[in-house]
DNA sequence: AACATAATTCAACAGGTGTTGAATTCAAGG
DNA sequence: CCTTGAATTCAACACCTGTTGAATTATGTT
């Protein structure tokens, strides 16, 4: 009573997958408000009622959208317990290996727009991805009274490298090759570890 | 046949700037797609129409509610010119001045939200401010091939910055003392000014 | 071939949006 | 006082949104 594939040939998404490759790529480009049903279902091939067949609404459509960071965020988290002082590079290079795959990229593009716009499920997507990586797997290792705080400045380096350079696109971020930026950022980030400023 | 002042007490601001403080408070909140106009009128205690006749449209009230910046930017070129070594933390102490103040904040705020929400304006703000002053007038500061990439990594940690105390409002980077989060900003600020690793 | 069930579409709704033009209040000038 | 013009409101518009339930098509099962 299930498998149903019409004249689909094998290896091609189903429609379910479809609409949220449409939603992810939607959502990615505009935010959750611009983002509108009639857009996906279009860019899907698809009738706006369709999704809510499959998914209810809009926000359940965008939860789905976004479950893919999941998997990635337990990447960092692995990567993140095994190295001692190479920390500043290591987070430096799992983050971007992560951000630089088009398809967390295209999930993480959506939190992050929709973050700002205030979408409540975004908002807390991203909360939770700092405060559980950033805050529980890094300041436990950063010496000193001010360890959370010092985590929470080197997300915020990471943050911002991926606003200006995923989001908005500036040159020269945007097209400089990764492994430049990751150069150029890791020694900081390395510092924020190390360093004790009075 | 101008100066139409009814009952208003002096000093208290006139309905068209009411309107425009009312329009940066909304702004600031939800960003530009979330901002109802009948809500900036509710704020205002006024109503929606008369948001026309003294803006014409939307865009043009999120135009004229974001142009308090220019000030601000012009304060940072200023701050900028004579400083040789300690661009650093000159940079931070200025930047973070500027957003510790209430109005160019709530400013500010609506043009990070927007931007990240697609609002074209509130993008070429946001793009033309860091060009402008990172770019312009920082970059020439450093030596080198990749002066004018380090000095928007630089800009990328302050975007980060701002994004996880002022609009996230991430603890205990929200709370922390300013101070607290220059000392620890500044030096990673001035070593993408100094140091050359190969 | 006939049925059952899932996949998909159709048409429409109720609500909220930016916007508009006419109507109304209000303050000043002759 | 009465007229002029601005300040402000009223009511409504056309449009787009998410959502819904019924209708239709397609598919697998017996």
């Amino acid at each position: 009573m299930n498998a149903r594939q019409p004249g689909r040939r094998p290896g091609a998404p189903d429609t379910r997958t479809e609409i949220l490759e449409a939603a992810r790529s939607v959502f990615a480009e505009n935010g959750f408000d611009r983002a509108t049903l009639r857009l996906i279902a279009a860019e899907a091939g698809v009738d706006p009622a369709l999704i809510h067949h499959y998914f209810g609404n809009k926000d359940q459509l965008f939860a789905a959208s976004i479950d893919i960071p999941d998997a990635a965020t337990d990447r960092v988290l692995g990567l993140l317990v095994d190295d001692p002082a190479d920390l500043g590079r290591h987070l430096a290079e799992t983050f971007f290996s992560i951000w630089e795959q088009e398809e967390p990229r295209t999930a993480l593009l959506g939190i992050l727009r929709s973050a700002m716009g205030g979408e409540d499920q975004a908002v807390e997507a991203f909360r939770q991805f700092l405060t559980s990586v950033m805050m529980a797997q890094l300041a436990p290792k950063i010496a000193g009274e001010d360890a959370r705080l010092r985590a929470l400045l080197m997300a915020s380096q990471l943050v911002g490298v991926a606003m200006t350079r995923y989001v908005m696109r500036l040159e020269p971020i945007a097209s400089a090759p990764i492994d430049d930026v990751i150069d150029l950022v890791a020694p900081r980030l390395q510092s924020y570890v190390d360093e004790d400023f009075a």
